[in-house]
DNA sequence: TATTGCGATTGTCGAAACTG
DNA sequence: CAGTTTCGACAATCGCAATA
């Protein structure tokens, strides 16, 4: 079941295996450039939940409304930690993976590099493949918010309160560094199609010093942050289904081949294309993480 | 569709040199 | 002296082919 309004997009599903209930916000517009959208998300399940969720190029905040999510290491499968009120991931080229106790509920909200360089006002290598408890990043503030979105009588209410709360504090901050906004806005308007060299030419910078910005005031290599810019127009396409077939797919992406597609697929996902697509699960992002 | 190998090209990073 | 560039070594990615 889907449902409009000018904020919010509703996405509902009930079965007996659960329900659940997926909000979209859209931002205010002049969190444009900052924030790519808002999530509200609620849902029951008879056991525990798995995700895999991939890297992309954005800062995911997470507002917990309880009980939290535990976020679970790849490489061990051990839990590496849990944060009552809510987290940030930083930027990421690897996936992680997330685990419910069988319910989870509360916000997402997806910010751009250069939005969350201003937003929580520090280097982003600081957050850059970790996840950081809400209170280390905006102190005091953290529970507070997390506290008022709850309360909130409404999804539209709750999006209404995050585009008050972005808005005074963004637009309050500094802007991030000319060199640090062109070479976002080049390296995503190119779908990370810019060489690095050719980049660092138009600003009149040395590759050293562009790369040396990038990564303090971004946390990634621009390489890299081009490389996920990518990889994920390529999810985008997938989960759309319109991909024709993964060799053109992989041209029109800016690949060289199919096999180059696979190697970056591997290295993000854990797996290849199609084992991408047998997984996904139909709400609330994310793959089978077992 | 998925995997592997390998040489060529590009990206990254430390050390040294430069500039105001 | 701080910030930057240049140089060069090394690492990672790309380009291409072959094969299951």
């Amino acid at each position: 079941m889907t449902t409009q309004s000018p904020h919010a997009r509703v996405v509902r599903q009930a079965s007996e295996q659960g329900g659940w209930e997926l909000v979209f916000g859209t931002p205010d517009a002049r969190l444009r450039e900052h924030v790519h959208d808002y999530c509200g998300y609620r849902e029951s399940t008879p056991g525990p939940v798995r995700r895999r969720e991939l890297p992309a190029p954005q800062v995911v905040l997470i507002i917990d409304f309880g009980p939290p999510l535990r976020i679970v290491d790849p490489r061990t499968g051990r839990p590496l930690g849990r944060h009552p009120v809510g987290f940030v991931a930083g930027l990421d080229d690897g996936y992680s993976i997330t685990e419910t106790a069988g319910s989870m509920n509360g916000m997402q909200v997806n910010f751009t590099p250069v939005g969350a360089r201003r937003f929580f006002g520090m280097p982003l290598h600081h957050l850059a493949r970790q996840v950081v408890g809400l209170e280390s990043v905006l102190g005091a503030e953290g529970p507070l918010l997390t506290e008022r979105l709850v309360e909130a009588p409404s999804w539209e209410a709750r999006f209404a309160l995050l585009d008050q709360l972005l808005l005074s504090r963004i637009l309050t901050a500094p802007e991030a560094s000319p060199v640090i906004i062109w070479t976002w806005q080049r390296l995503r308007a190119s779908g990370g199609q810019v060489e690095i060299g050719e980049l660092a030419r138009e600003l009149g910078f040395s590759q050293k010093h562009v790369i040396a910005r990038c990564g303090q005031e971004l946390g990634l290599t621009p390489k890299l942050l081009a490389r996920l810019i990518r990889f994920d127009r390529v999810i985008q396409v997938l989960k759309s289904g319109a991909a024709e077939s993964q060799a053109r797919l992989a041209l029109e992406q800016g690949y060289f081949d199919q096999a180059h597609l696979i190697r970056d697929f591997r290295q993000f996902t854990g797996g290849p294309p199609g084992e991408f697509l047998r997984r996904r699960l139909p709400a609330l992002g994310g793959t089978r993480a077992d």
